[in-house]
DNA sequence: AAACAAATACCCCAAAAAGGGTATTGGTAA
DNA sequence: TTACCAATACCCTTTTTGGGGTATTTGTTT
């Protein structure tokens, strides 16, 4: 029997799955969570084999979860459910120490057999990501972001240029420009389209 | 007996909420559909009383596939989902003739009691878009984009400069930009990181 | 053929972003 | 206390974007 959180912020999503993996006669769904913070809480009091993430959460997002739970929970498995093929998220979840990243276009069958190989503890990528060239990294490089760098990214996302966002939170635009410029940096995007992009992909838009 | 089709690029998606939907006494998914096109072709032979739509699909995107099922089967009801709350697209959808919008993250008896409302020809919004004012708008206007204009929107969600997609699609960098401004205004959108939301919304990040 | 919408192209100027840095201070963990 | 990282702040220059237009051509529909 494989015990199962879906952390998602979608409930219709969490309430179809749930539905279609309690059918599975090996898999039970023992919790859900809404968003990370959630799922954090939610771990304290429920055992779980393999944790059904969504990479797009509000307040603590897929990425930064994940390296949390790994941390607490080195035996848990984590298979992380995405919208987005997108290279700078595979190469940031097996960082942070997922087993397996999946898209949820795939369907029932799929996910019931990542469920399984991550359970048995396999790496697990998706097929239509498996000719992603593994960067030249730094073992050192995060890609976790912090909490300004998070405030920022929101900001921008909601179309705010830096002279605005500096007014907004009491800082200097060369700041915001500067954290901008980290945040490219960092997670190797070469403008702020691609940031913006980024931040859908962590469900910050909106927020 | 209410006939539902469900259009959602997201399989897994799909089979939960069909799941869940067919477990209702007064509710049958005739039919599934992946993307906008596709939806067109399954309306052909399936008759069905309200279309379960996704706003964020690839190939002909929510808006766009809304109006054309509106002009062609008048009768359908639309009840469109989407993960954002965004003001742009309530008021866009309204134009468009659907019926409903409803967030994602709503759960299931809402989702049962919002195809009800719309079956029975109620106009249905979701509880917190209530608060957004109506813009005074001219009836002309329209939100449908353009071949070309996808086709720029996509291009500068994948972050390239207006001179990168001149010289990609061989027009002048003027033209882009040109198209990037009637996007805007068209949209009215205040800058390209709104528009590069905009795209995530219609679901053409990574296309 | 006429009308209209889409596509194309350009100009001007100001503001913002990008790309290259530099540096100091504050907060936290060891 | 020390070391390290995050946050803050600034400079310079070039490129791009945004905001205001202008105009012509092409394609489609009536």
């Amino acid at each position: 029997m494989i015990n199962i959180i879906i952390a998602d912020d979608h409930r219709i999503f969490i309430d179809g799955v749930k539905s279609l993996l309690d059918s599975q006669p090996d898999m039970k769904v023992v919790a859900i969570a809404l968003n990370g913070n959630e799922l954090l809480q939610v771990m304290k009091g429920t055992k779980a084999d393999v944790i059904l993430m969504d990479i797009n959460m509000p307040e603590l997002n897929g990425i930064n979860a994940t390296a949390l739970i790994k941390k607490q929970y080195p035996e848990t498995k984590v298979l992380v459910l995405s919208m987005y093929k997108t290279k700078e998220f595979s190469t940031a979840l097996l960082h942070a120490g997922a087993s397996g990243y999946l898209l949820k276009n795939t369907g029932l069958n799929e996910l019931v057999n990542a469920i399984k190989m991550v359970h048995e503890g396999k790496k697990l990528l998706d097929d239509q990501l498996s000719t992603i060239k593994e960067k030249p990294r730094d073992e050192s490089e995060k890609y976790t972001l912090s909490k300004r760098e998070t405030e920022i990214i929101k900001l921008l996302a909601q179309g705010l240029t830096a002279p605005e966002i500096g007014e907004k939170i009491f800082i200097s635009h060369y700041t915001v420009e500067t954290h901008r410029k980290n945040l490219l940096n960092k997670l190797q995007l070469k403008n702020t389209a691609e940031l913006i992009k980024y931040a859908a992909h962590l469900g910050l838009l909106d927020e």
